[in-house]
DNA sequence: TCAAAAAATTCATCTGATGACTTAGTCAAT
DNA sequence: ATTGACTAAGTCATCAGATGAATTTTTTGA
């Protein structure tokens, strides 16, 4: 085994096992290296290589520590991998979406609460009063993400702001049928909303499957080229 | 920002430009250190990290090169990632396995094919002959599998075996009541198998949730001590 | 032509040194 | 006693250079 994986094998059996626990500090490079038998520049690799997926965290100057370890808090470090999937698998991504985000919409059906109405009506609101495809996705992305944190799985949640992000970059509120896609999409929205108010789960999953199969069904049509911020 | 940081955000770049392809060849450690402006130290902890999220892979001797960037491809490497997840997460994960595996199934129902049938009849077959809980767990994995890859959606696939694999330490098969719950677990599978073979999606849909929702509940019954091999 | 040997290329690892940031502690001024 | 600046120690960040190990390519000899 290289020195790497022998170095990210320790730090793995040093968490599972609890020597670790999440939040915790770890002893400083050097000791640390020398406990798992390598140098400071394999552990450094295997710290930044546990870092890359979650795990760890260094803070310069300040120490190494365990992260959380919640799925949810891990899931927002790979945006920058999703950035980089192939078109296709975008697709695949939006079915996920239409399956996963269906079953969040039907919970908080089953849950609703003032509060939440009060969200999701302020949002619908703000993107039916304006026509500004950068604040439209904006409060799109708030609206799906308010009711999959009404469905009351982090890890769900977490998952599904990870897919959206990669589905934004293709603007489909500014492709060439922007008004019709901006008006047929606020009335999906509002089907979702009143599927909601009412405490009907099977309504409220159908109108997300819906809606998102329509999103689907755009971005194939128009396949609008990705925007990257550098 | 950081040395490291500037070499990530540079390769990301280089990928996302198409400079670097899939499959593709990287310039050597040095070279390549020398265009992002950072030592080779600072890229090899950027490849490292790179490498722990599937976007490269380094072979000793011959050079970097550009990973496939399949998503399905991608999440294999996640499984140590997905094994230090707190048990908590564990049940959101079976909840969200319940979601998607059931859209599999209807999948899978609506294209269900003689060689998938064949495939499926034998691993239950092999299933209710044996009580050995390895051989139980393993087929009872592929089958899942089976019936995700069925369904179309190979990033769907890929997720699913990644959540699997962590339910997968907890031995349900081995705990107390282990031949009640082989026993359930079988007939579950033959309401699947059974559905997905007469072609009723919504069948296969709705015997996928309960069959997975069964797990979780002896899962939270039982609470058995993961089991991690080192 | 083919196979073995040699050379070149490239990643893997280690060591040592220096810089930068954070934190804890000290101590004086208010 | 509280605050604030300053100091010192601890720790991560980065770099440079040397050596080892694996692969690939080239050369060589039969």
């Amino acid at each position: 085994m290289s020195a790497v994986e022998t170095a990210m094998h320790g730090l793995r059996a040093k968490i599972a096992s609890g020597e670790l626990a999440p939040g915790q500090k770890c002893p400083p490079e050097g000791e640390l290296a020398a406990q798992l038998g390598v140098s400071r520049s394999s552990l450094r690799e295997a710290i930044r290589a546990m870092s890359a997926l979650g795990v760890m965290e260094a803070r310069h100057g300040s120490g190494t520590y365990v992260s959380s370890l919640e799925p949810a808090e891990i899931l927002k470090g790979f945006a920058l991998l999703v950035d980089l999937f192939p078109f296709d698998s975008v697709l695949e991504l939006f079915e996920i979406r239409r399956a996963l985000e269906s079953h969040a919409a039907a919970g908080a059906a089953a849950r609703s609460t003032p509060e939440l109405m009060a969200e999701l009506d302020g949002l619908v609101a703000q993107m039916e009063a304006t026509d500004n495809s950068a604040d439209i996705s904006a409060l799109d992305a708030r609206f799906h993400e308010a009711i999959c944190e009404a469905g009351g799985n982090s890890t769900l949640t977490g998952l599904m702001g990870l897919f959206r992000s990669r589905g934004r970059h293709f603007n489909i509120f500014d492709s060439a049928e922007g008004a019709t896609v901006r008006e047929v999409s606020n009335k999906g929205h509002r089907d979702i909303l009143e599927a909601i108010r009412n405490r009907d789960p099977a309504s409220a999953a159908t109108a997300t499957a819906g809606h998102i199969a329509q999103s689907e069904f755009w971005l194939k049509k128009f396949r609008p080229a990705p925007q990257l911020d550098s």
